[in-house]
DNA sequence: CTGAAAGCGCTTACAG
DNA sequence: CTGAAAGCGCTTACAG
């Protein structure tokens, strides 16, 4: 059996009120006192139970993440960050891998309740502005990497749009005129985002992107691949290609060494992420870095500002992309048709 | 305030002992009332409180996982099938990343200890086995992924060292006979596995492995990269490299590419775990595939097991990993000096 | 500076 | 079939 408080306290002869005094440094205690019952502690191994703790009213300690799938490379670095600044400041994180499924985002939901989660983020679909309202009633929740606009919460991403611009100031500068784009699911403000971004600076260089050369993507290498490949097969094939996330910048690489298009000498592909899969491939892409180390950070941080208010106004915290030059961008091949086009 | 089972006693009219057992499926109650009770909860939004029943001596219904990096593909692919079965299972897990430090480690245990979590699945470091051997006398524990042989302990496994010969017998059949090999730190039992089951099937096959072929790297691409380009620039280079995980066969691909030789033209690199990194180089690399997600459902049952007995006869599964042929391999190139050599 | 006592939200014998 | 009561391991006013 585990030492208790009150293994603790007969063992000093004291209360277990002066045990749990020593435990929390709370109150005064004579040096003296203190001094044995901590070292009565030691001998023991005693480690007050937080499940006792928290039952009578303290917190859980326990944050809960939700995102869609901690296999994939984004989300773990994510995982990682949100990790080490939890750990750094005494909590554990639980993972919830939603596959953004509705029904198991409930399940996940309901098993943190139970376990009484001092706080939630959240980087899953959720689209459900209701029921994300009614979760940050019970709890401190923070949404990460994507916008509920609906919702007053607490928000951290970076900044899409302007990712969207470096992305397409970069491929401007590299001569390109005519682009071609592999969006996430449109239906995702972050994507929407990196579009508009990308869009407003090639507007501002009087640089069109026709409808057919914009493809909505899953989040899935194969449909980056068989997107791309269509591209590359119409009849004014673009000379570069802005993928809003690794995995479609994989499958556009694949697309074109299939059509026998050497990157970045015919094609120049600049992703969105900058995951470890960006550093991988050959040639290793040029992307814009998302600060996914911080994101996590940031969000644990905001929890902790939350705690400590009974209702506080909600905050949105927008970190910076940066371009990260890699090989798989160039300037644009000797133009066959120079110049804009439609 | 969340309703408690009190609210749900008062509003039914009964004990809270009846809604206990309601909760909990035990004794007999009566159709009407449970009928009625579970209706209440229903509408109160009730839900147990998982801390209260843990303090009464039943689970947590929490597992911790123990791993050196969640950031890390290899272990993200295990973490989120571990996951998934806790899930199924009713259990939640706490992820811990050590990166292979002690103090990092003693940390989290002494973390995963105050939360007294069910049952720790430990993929990290930890020779150290009187630690491990404390452990598991307090908290049930399986090992994944490595092995503490002067510990008995539950521990799940891939098949490293028929891995081993997998890649060696696809790398004869391809008619290779000078050979090198990437090896990750041998102090790991599961590296040296690996390289025993090589080394073995060239044996067999009269195939010789000099030592100045068997570079020994940390766990990093750089490293890979650079202990390839050792070797390749070697007198007597080799046709074919066995890299023991993915992040070294991707450091051998990048150092074949600035050594000017086609991968697998010129040289065939075969690796080992399998994780999305082999999917995404190119050539894709052939591969050793640990079954990830059969490892970390196969802890979780281990653990299942162990919660129902008192003392248990301490269980090892090996897991059969399995040859994947993808673009990063082809028969050995013409020989320049042919059979075999020293 | 120290301790007695109530309470957190459950579960579990034990009676009836 | 149902309930009263003790107990899990803590924390927190409140007295002294």
């Amino acid at each position: 059996m585990r030492a208790t408080i009150y293994d603790i306290a007969r063992e000093a002869g004291v209360s277990i009120a002066t045990v749990s005094k020593v435990i929390n440094q709370k109150g005064k205690i004579s040096a003296d006192k203190r001094r044995e019952i901590l070292a009565i502690m030691e001998r023991l191994h005693y480690q007050p139970s937080r499940i006792a703790s928290a039952l009578t009213g303290k917190h859980t300690y326990t944050l809960g993440l939700l995102i869609p799938d901690i296999a994939n490379p984004f989300f773990a670095e994510v995982a990682r960050s949100v990790e080490d600044r939890g750990h750094e400041l005494g909590y554990s994180i639980i993972i919830c891998s939603t596959d953004n499924r509705e029904e198991r985002i409930a399940q996940y939901l309901a098993v943190l309740r139970q376990k009484q989660v001092d706080g939630i983020i959240i980087g899953t679909g959720m689209e459900s502005g209701e029921l994300l309202r009614e979760l940050d009633m019970e709890t401190p929740a923070v949404v990460i990497g994507r916008e509920v606009p609906s919702v007053p919460v607490h928000t951290v991403v970076a900044d899409d749009r302007y990712g969207g611009r470096l992305a397409a100031e970069h491929l401007l500068a590299g001569g390109h005129r005519r682009l071609g784009v592999l969006a996430e699911g449109l239906g995702i403000m972050s994507s929407r985002e990196r579009l508009r971004g990308f869009r407003e600076r090639l507007e501002e260089a009087q640089v069109g992107l026709p409808a057919s050369a914009l493809r909505e993507c899953s989040y899935r290498i194969e449909d980056g691949k068989r997107q791309a490949a269509e591209l590359l097969a119409s009849e004014q094939p673009p000379t570069a290609l802005f993928c809003c996330n690794d995995l479609l910048a994989v499958g556009a690489l694949q697309a074109a060494r299939e059509a026998g298009l050497s990157v970045p000498g015919e094609l120049s592909i600049i992703s969105f992420d900058n995951t470890i899969l960006a550093t991988v491939t050959d040639p290793p892409l040029t992307a814009i870095a998302q600060p996914m180390a911080r994101l996590g950070a940031a969000a644990v941080d905001l929890l902790m500002e939350e705690f400590g208010q009974e209702r506080s106004v909600k905050r949105r915290i927008a970190l910076r992309t940066e371009l990260v030059v890699r090989g798989s961008t160039a300037a644009a091949p000797p133009a066959r048709s120079s110049g804009s086009e439609l």
